[in-house]
DNA sequence: TCAGATCTTGACCGATCGGTCAGACTGTGA
DNA sequence: TCACAGTCTGACCGATCGGTCAAGATCTGA
């Protein structure tokens, strides 16, 4: 018992820091936010946050790991089905995706080249590559690839000002399926 | 005569540094970029930028001016214009715009909270507020309206990868054209 | 009560940051 | 030749950065 009050204790902190870094990484950006900054936020000191995780990156890391893995999920379920199925699909789990993960994706959006040096994230390009062409229906056409592109980007970007989920996410789906569905 | 040698030799330090800190701006962000990366890739000191421009702020604001100052003029443009009229050549406006300007609109994506704290940017969100109205066909569908700023969005960060802005001009007024006129 | 584990911190570190300035170099026109 | 303007720079500045560490506080189980 005492063993799950010590975890829930240690676990406030540490879920403090994630939920305040992730606030500020997204207002300002990795690079515009300091762990000084994060400190003053949460309460505690510079070496409290360094206590909890091993670098300033790594809690960025930790930040985004989800919203990747998650991401990685999506593209290996498309993958198996049929083409429309698929682009259905496709274009439902990544709405849900970025309304799920607002904050993350907008972090991993505004640091993606540095996160992909990171070995973690070394399938993140080919997942988002692969996601883009379920989503153009498997078309080889290119202006059907830039379409998917377009649209997966500005889904993003829009999810990620958002402050209502349900009501953005039949808008989101509406206008990727009009873009990108024929007979849409 | 003299002085139009100087001038040209002026313009190209500083023509070089501005070309320079673009392309490190919008590779890792202006907060990624130091004063010394700049400097080291011109090949000249931190003091030769500082001497060209008052800070490290005021070669950003030189790099994003023209892009907002032509957002400006779109916007100006396309009000003047009946409801379909306006939604095509804000469309293609702003196509052409981003595809002109992709490395100064990176920079201003990036840095767009930063930048709307500067008096010159003050009229960069209204803008573009009233471009999203009329891209939507100046409708009060809410759902119109997020279909703009997606699109919007999408080309914008379509656009700022981009090798082949003649190739992918075609492809980005279509995928607007199909999500956002209607019968299109 | 006490040893050990866990959490926290102030002081400090080396490095880098944006920026300044006196002085040197170059070019120019009188 | 020389005064002046324009350009450039090395050395330096104060501030901030990410991170370390010895030590203290707290909690826990025996």
């Amino acid at each position: 018992m005492a063993e799950v009050v010590g975890e829930m204790v240690r676990s406030r902190t540490r879920d403090e820091i994630l939920s305040v870094a992730a606030r500020l990484f997204s207002q300002v950006g990795f690079k515009g936010t300091s762990l000084h900054d994060i400190a003053v936020e949460v309460g505690c000191s510079k070496a409290t946050l360094l206590y909890h995780f091993d670098s300033k990156e790594a809690i960025l890391l930790e930040l985004v790991a989800p919203a990747a893995r998650d991401l990685a999920a999506l593209d290996a379920k498309t993958s198996e089905l049929d083409t429309a199925t698929a682009q259905e699909a496709a274009i439902e789990g990544f709405v849900d995706l970025v309304l799920a993960y607002r904050r993350e994706v907008a972090l991993i959006y505004a640091d993606l080249p540095h996160l992909l040096e990171h070995p973690a994230f070394a399938d993140l390009q080919p997942a988002t590559t692969r996601l883009v062409t379920t989503i153009a229906g498997r078309s080889a056409d290119p202006a059907a690839q830039i379409a998917a592109r377009v649209l997966l980007a500005g889904i993003t970007a829009v999810a990620i000002e958002c402050d209502d989920p349900a009501e953005l996410r039949p808008a989101l789906v509406r206008v990727a399926r009009r873009a990108l569905v024929p007979g849409a």
